[in-house]
DNA sequence: CTAAAAATATACTAAAAAGTATATTTTTTC
DNA sequence: GAAAAAATATACTTTTTAGTATATTTTTAG
């Protein structure tokens, strides 16, 4: 079992999570943690040295599990085709999200852009990581006889990445899940017009 | 000739601009826009009544000028073909954006989300006329029998936005510009595949 | 079950950030 | 070009936020 000690470090930070991805790093207050946790500074603070630190954690928590969700969930299609269908349907809420506020890793991104070198750096890792994966399953696919050689596996794995968090963002703000659905619907097709 | 005032306020949101765009309303420090402007405290709100009414303007200036700018690149185009690549061109060179930091329009969306509801609305409208003229643009080339009517102009516009958007994102945290260059092309051949 | 160690709470200090009162300088208007 | 008005600078106060010292409670290991 866990000490007592790794399970309250543990609850701060899945309750500093969603704070932290709906108001950012720099929108989130020590006092917003402790609200959250109903903690006391000295609890915190002898589980983080610094706010810096805390973020640096939650941060990581909340990409490792946006990227082991994903895993999962694509994990569950058998082929490259539903693999790649897996993906996109793991987006068809963009409005409830795994963890509320959205995608972490764009969140994340844009606001680590200009201001968090460090943190930046994280996503890049990430998303060249998922890039590559990415490519692999449709390569995969195309040694595979699923699909045509015609298709470009960088090129489907930037494009599907970019069109859908660019889509959450989309419909998160104009508060509507439909347009997501059109361009599901859209990609899926793409995909199609490649299985031979 | 505009008075003393209102240079000065024009100046504080220009210089102020680019410093929330990288940085995100909740950034920005007054001290980090007096610096940038090499003004006092006592100026900048003799302008400005408080950081809120001033992060307001600089988020409105933002929006504003990516319109315009916008509006302005699209217009070059003739045809609604030559609008589309217009739109895309734009967004060539994602590490090198008009303003410093990335598309503000996507910056404060993501920030406004679900920190800043006021915002987020202005975003909201924003996208949604866009959308729209996006649209509009593609149904004009319709009917002037420039494209197939198996094109759906909704989905055109939704699509291409999210995925420049979301390719500018990811662009400038890889700090790479070439996955931008292959979506581009890509995206101008989808169009291309609707030219009768 | 108890003593030591660790975790947590309380009550503070320090620093940063926002905002204001007032003095001074610069514009503007006549 | 002088008086009034407006703009700007200086030097503060207030508020918020981060962080710390220390007391108290709770775990944990023997």
């Amino acid at each position: 079992m866990l000490s007592k000690a790794e399970r309250t470090r543990q609850f701060i930070l899945e309750k500093a999570a969603p704070l932290f991805n709906e108001k950012g790093v720099s929108g989130v207050s020590i006092d917003d943690v402790l609200a959250a946790t109903k903690l006391t500074k000295g609890c915190l603070y002898g589980h983080f040295e610094s706010k810096e630190d805390l973020s640096t954690h939650v941060v990581d928590l909340l990409l490792v599990k946006a990227r082991e969700q994903l895993l999962i969930a694509i994990g569950q299609g058998k082929t490259a085709k539903a693999k790649i269908f897996a993906y996109l349907d793991f987006y068809k809420d963009p409005l409830n999200t795994q963890v509320r506020g959205g995608c972490p890793i764009f969140n994340i991104a844009v606001e680590s852009d200009d201001l968090y070198p460090e943190i930046k750096e994280k996503i890049a890792e990430l998303l060249r990581n998922g890039q590559e994966e990415f490519a692999a399953i449709v390569k995969h696919g195309v040694d595979q006889g699923e699909f045509s050689n015609k298709i470009d596996p960088a090129l489907i794995a930037f494009k599907f990445v970019a069109a859908i968090e660019g889509a959450v963002v989309m419909c998160r703000v104009m508060n509507t899940t439909k347009p997501m659905q059109a361009l599901i619907k859209s990609l899926k097709s793409e995909i199609d017009s490649f299985v031979l």
